[in-house]
DNA sequence: CTAATTCTTGACTAAAATAGTCGGAAATAG
DNA sequence: CTATTTCCGACTATTTTAGTCAAGAATTAG
């Protein structure tokens, strides 16, 4: 799991993506003017995103992206994969040269510290994060966070 | 919350120091050796971890590096933020140049989850990544967290 | 004291990732 | 047909990452 700016781009898009699109697709020069950033850029991060099937797409004039589908089956992990297409990040694999070594032990620990992020972000729906526009939806409990987040 | 190689070298390198160091300070060597980082590259991720107070330093033979604390009281965000430096990514801090458009309103549902994230390792020591008994005491609740997520 | 060890610092560099540019081709609505 | 918009590949500039090098300061073992 990596989560750098190109990543946020993507998410951000695809947010604009998911309140700005209703019946009509949108255009990526709508997103670059909404979210100042650069069209080549997005014409990039759509080509990935239509690869993987997050997005769908109509040429022409009207035409644009419009989300593959429901906003709520649609996760930020599926997207930073989608255009960060992870390296593998072992330095020992297959090869023998990590035997009884600690190399293996903390990249297995760092290995299971980034599933876990990758497993929260894997719940987030576009949906989620949209409702969290809508006041009524705002519950800000403090000590309930800290209950859900701490080992327990 | 930016999460690049550069962080996971960082939580590698000081899950290295929990493991290893003992009662003895750890040379920057001996990581190198061990997690196959260059050892310059080492001088300059440790450079940063001493000024945030993460590790001290004994010079001379013998010395090395140790935890500046507790291993429960290190944790993988500090760890980060010590050698990322974050940058502010807001492009519509102060000017006016975001009123009722949307990049404020994407803007804002960003930086909610990323704050999630960091909150999340914020939680996480060296001494849970160490503690492998029930790891899924460590997950994250993806409902709990999406309670708090705040509404600006 | 001396010498080896290790951190400390700064300047520099190579490689990679990021972000953006450009030119054109294909599709399609009007 | 024509304007709009996706699609696609090649190219470029900038930034970040990772590593190198060299000099120097502190400390300790012997």
């Amino acid at each position: 799991m990596k989560l750098t700016t190109r990543g946020r781009y993507a998410v951000t898009a695809m947010l604009d993506l998911a309140i700005n699109g209703g019946s009509r697709p949108v255009s990526l020069a709508d997103i670059s003017g909404r979210q100042e950033i650069s069209l080549s850029y997005l014409e990039q991060l759509f080509a990935k995103l239509r690869r993987g099937k997050l997005v769908v797409s109509a040429r022409g004039p009207g035409g644009g992206y419009r989300l593959a589908r429901s906003r709520t089956e649609i996760f930020v992990a599926q997207i930073i994969d989608a255009v960060d297409e992870s390296v593998d990040v072992t330095n020992c694999q297959g090869k023998g040269n990590c035997h009884q070594g600690e190399t293996c032990l903390t990249h297995h620990l760092w290995e299971d510290l980034s599933g876990q992020i990758h497993e929260f972000l894997s719940h987030i729906s576009l949906g989620d994060l949209m409702d969290k526009r809508d006041p009524r939806h705002r519950r800000m409990s403090a000590d309930g966070m800290l209950q859900t987040l701490s080992v327990r």
